[in-house]
RNA sequence: GGGGGUGUAGCUCAGUUGGUUAGAGCGAUCGCCUGUCACGCGAUAGGUCGAGGGUUCGAGUCCCUUCACUCCCGCCA
C-alpha cells in the first residue's frame, strides 16, 4: 500500500463508509469553531471535508498549520447526515474523521490568496506561479490544454502522420521575425538560431520520403508581445504532407478541428465545412484577413457614388478625387437608435486617427431620403444606388468611412467590430472558422516601395507554372492560406515550391541573385535538387487553440510557465547576467553601458 | 521605438476641493465558539501612498522626471 495516500480527494463516496483510508494533499480551506475544525483537503482531483475535534490529541497542532501547507491524513469516512451534505462537492455526501496526521510540506504565509476567485495582478501571478496554477480555473486549463494535445497526437497519427523532433539549435534565416540567437563555444563569432519555426525541417522532412509528418513544435520569435501572443515561445501543430493540393491539406485540417472543438467544447461550429475566401474578397468585404465571421455585418466599396453630380459630399468627393476609397457598414433596422448611438461610434474612430464615420439613415416618406449631418447630400437616385450595392432598406443606417485603402481597410475592419459589439450582434455561443486563400506572393513594400514577399518565400504560385507573368509580380497569386476561428489567426500554411528554377526565379524579384539564394537557402535548395516531391502544410499555434476552447483571451492563462510582457520569466528570474568565464569560453564581449 | 491604463497594508480596493492621527474586506497573530462549507464574534500587529524632484504654511491628492506592470500601434515570412 502506498504510504501517502489510499484514494485522492474526489474518490470517497458513501461506498466508502466506515473505512479507515489515507488522504494527502494541501489545505485549501479551514473553518474552525473552537471545539471543533473542519478542514478542506485539496489535490489535483477535488476537495474533500475533513473533521476533528478538542477530544482528539492532533487537534491543537492541526488548528494551527497554515493554509495551502501538505499534510497526510488517517481517517475514517463518514456519512453526513442530511442537513450537512454540501452538492457542490462530488465528495460531499461524506466527511473524513481525522484520526491522525502527518504535515508533508509546510506552507509560509501566502502572498496571494489560493482559494479564491479574485483577480491578482499579473507580476505577483508569475512571481508565485506554482501557487497560481494550483487555483481552479488556470488549473483546469493546463489539464485542458494536456488533453487537446494528447488528443491532436491521437488523431494525428490515425490520420496516418509520424511524428518527428528538428533540431532546436539551427541556422539563422534572412527572412522573418527576429531570431533568438545562441553563441558557438566551438566555432567562435559564430551563432545559432533557435527555430522561428521548423520550416525548411518539415520541408526535408518530405524530401526524405517520409510523407506525412506531424510535430507539437517549440517555435521562437524575439518579437514584442501581445494579449494572444507570447514573448519568446510558442507552440504550432506543424505538420506537412507529400503529394497535395491545397484542398487536400484543408481536409486534414478541417477533420482535426472540429472534431476537436467538439470534444473540447459546447459551442456549435458555426460551419462545418469551412468557408473558402479570397485575400482580396476578405479585405474588402472585412478590411482584414482574420475576419470574425460571426460578426454578420459587411463592408462595401461605394467610392463610385462620390464621383456622381448629385451627390454633394464634397469632403468626401473631394478626397476620392485624390484617390481615397469610401467603405460603407450597413446597420439593420436602426432608424429608431438616439443620436448618442451614431456620434459615439464616430467619435470613438476619431479617437482611433480616423477622420471619423459619418453615418445617416435611410428613411422613406413620398420619397426616399438620408436622415442624419450628412444626409441632405445625396440624391434619391443615389441612395437607390447605394441600396442595390449595399443591400440596405428604408430603417437600415450606414456608416461611411473615407481614406486612402490601407487606412480605409484598417477602420472600416475595426469599425465593423466595434458597431457589433454596441448592437450586441456577436454570438459568444458559436465558432466560426474559415480559410483565406489566394494571397498575393509579392506585395509593394510601402516604406521603400520595393517588390517583396508578402508571406512565405517558399511558397507555390498559382497558374501555369511555364507561363507566369514574371513582369507583373503584383499580380501572381500563391497556394498560401490561413485558417481563422472567430477572428483569431491560428495559423498560416502553403503548397510549397519544390522547383528549384522557380525558387531561384522568385527570388530575382526581390532582389536576391543566385548566389545570394544558394548562401541563404543552400541547404533546402540543394535538396529540392534531388528529387523532391510536391508538398504542402499548415502549422495551427496550439496555444490559440486552448485558448478558444478554454474561452481566455489572454494567452498567458493557457501557458504554465509564461514569461512578462518584457519577455522575462519573474520566477526563474530569466533572462540573467553570465560569468565573466562563460563570456570568455563564448568569445563575447559586452558594450559597458554608459 | 510610440500611445493609453494602473501603481495606497501580505492580497483586493476606498481615500471628496490640497487640510488634523491614511481606511475597509480578506489574510496574519491572539482570544471565544461542536456542524461549518466564503463559518461566526472580539482584539492586535501590519503603510517610504512605486521612486526622485518641485509648487505650497501644508501633498496620497497638483506639476515635472523616472521605474514597474498591463493593453494597443510598430514588429510578428
Amino acid at each position: 500500500m502506498n504510504k501517502y495516500r489510499t484514494h485522492n480527494c474526489t474518490e470517497l463516496t458513501k461506498k466508502n463508509k466506515n473505512q479507515e483510508i489515507i488522504l494527502s494533499g494541501w489545505i485549501n480551506k479551514k473553518r474552525d469553531h473552537g471545539n471543533l475544525l473542519f478542514i478542506d483537503l485539496r489535490d489535483n482531483y477535488g476537495v474533500t471535508q475533513c473533521v476533528i475535534d478538542k477530544s482528539n490529541k492532533f487537534f491543537n497542532e492541526l488548528e494551527k498549520i497554515q493554509l495551502e501547507s501538505v499534510i497526510k491524513i488517517n481517517g475514517k469516512v463518514v456519512e453526513r447526515s442530511k442537513e450537512t451534505i454540501n452538492s457542490d462537492l462530488k465528495t460531499g455526501e461524506i466527511e473524513v474523521n481525522i484520526i491522525s496526521f502527518e504535515t508533508l510540506g509546510h506552507c509560509m504565509e501566502l502572498p496571494m490568496p489560493v482559494f479564491s476567485d479574485q483577480d491578482y495582478a499579473e507580476e505577483i501571478r508569475l512571481k508565485y506561479r506554482f501557487l497560481d496554477l494550483r487555483r481552479k480555473k488556470i488549473h483546469e486549463n493546463i489539464i485542458l490544454r494536456s488533453k487537446v494535445i494528447s488528443f491532436i497526437r491521437n488523431k494525428m497519427s490515425e490520420l496516418g502522420f509520424l511524428e518527428f523532433q528538428t533540431p532546436i539549435l539551427t541556422s539563422s534565416s534572412p527572412e522573418g521575425a527576429r531570431d533568438f540567437l545562441v553563441p558557438s563555444r566551438l566555432n567562435p563569432g559564430k551563432f545559432y538560431a533557435l527555430p522561428q519555426a521548423p520550416q525548411q525541417f518539415k520541408q526535408l522532412v518530405m524530401v526524405s520520403g517520409f510523407d506525412k509528418y506531424f510535430q507539437i513544435a517549440p517555435c521562437f520569435r524575439d518579437e514584442d508581445a501581445r494579449a494572444d501572443r507570447s514573448p519568446g515561445e510558442f507552440y504550432q501543430l506543424d505538420l506537412e504532407m507529400s503529394f497535395v493540393e491545397q484542398e487536400d491539406v484543408f481536409n486534414v485540417v478541417e477533420k482535426l478541428m472540429i472534431s476537436l472543438f467538439k470534444n473540447f467544447s459546447s459551442k456549435k461550429l458555426l460551419h462545418e465545412k469551412f468557408p473558402r475566401i479570397s485575400y482580396e474578397k476578405v479585405m474588402l468585404k472585412y478590411g482584414t484577413d482574420k475576419p470574425d465571421l460571426r460578426n454578420p455585418l459587411l463592408i462595401n466599396d461605394i467610392t463610385n457614388i462620390f464621383t456622381r453630380e448629385d451627390v454633394k459630399f464634397d469632403i468626401f468627393k473631394k478626397l476620392v478625387k485624390s484617390g481615397s476609397k469610401v467603405r460603407s457598414i450597413v446597420t439593420k433596422k436602426t432608424k429608431n437608435k438616439p443620436r448618442s448611438f451614431f456620434d459615439n461610434i464616430d467619435k470613438w474612430a476619431k479617437e482611433l486617427g480616423a477622420s471619423g464615420l459619418a453615418y445617416f439613415t435611410i428613411e422613406k416618406d413620398q420619397k426616399i431620403s438620408a436622415k442624419g449631418p450628412v444626409g441632405k447630400f445625396f440624391s434619391e437616385d443615389s441612395l437607390m444606388d447605394i441600396m442595390k450595392i449595399t443591400n440596405a432598406e428604408v430603417g437600415d443606417s450606414l456608416f461611411l468611412a473615407c481614406e486612402k485603402l490601407k487606412e480605409v481597410e484598417k477602420i472600416s475592419s475595426l469599425a465593423r467590430d466595434k458597431i457589433a459589439y454596441e448592437l450586441n450582434l456577436i454570438d459568444e455561443s458559436k465558432f466560426a472558422f474559415c480559410w483565406i486563400v489566394d494571397y498575393p506572393m509579392f506585395e509593394k513594400d510601402e516604406v521603400t516601395n520595393k517588390v517583396k514577399f508578402s508571406h512565405n518565400p517558399f511558397s507555390m504560385p498559382q497558374g501555369d507554372i511555364k507561363n507566369i507573368d514574371f513582369k507583373k509580380p503584383l499580380n501572381i497569386k500563391a497556394y498560401q492560406y490561413d485558417i481563422v476561428c472567430n477572428g483569431v489567426e491560428l495559423s498560416s500554411g502553403a503548397i510549397r515550391n519544390h522547383i528549384p528554377e522557380l525558387m531561384y526565379k522568385l527570388f530575382s524579384i526581390v532582389g536576391y541573385d543566385k548566389n545570394q539564394v544558394d548562401e541563404k537557402f543552400g541547404g533546402m535548395i540543394n535538396a529540392l535538387s534531388y528529387g523532391a516531391p510536391p508538398h504542402g502544410g499548415i502549422a495551427p499555434g496550439i496555444d490559440r487553440i486552448v485558448m478558444l476552447l478554454a474561452g481566455e483571451k489572454n494567452i498567458r492563462e493557457v501557458t504554465m510557465f509564461p514569461m512578462n510582457q518584457n519577455a522575462q520569466d519573474l520566477m526563474m528570474n530569466a533572462p540573467s547576467k553570465v560569468s565573466e568565464e562563460q563570456l570568455k569560453e563564448l568569445n563575447l564581449d559586452l558594450k559597458k553601458k554608459k
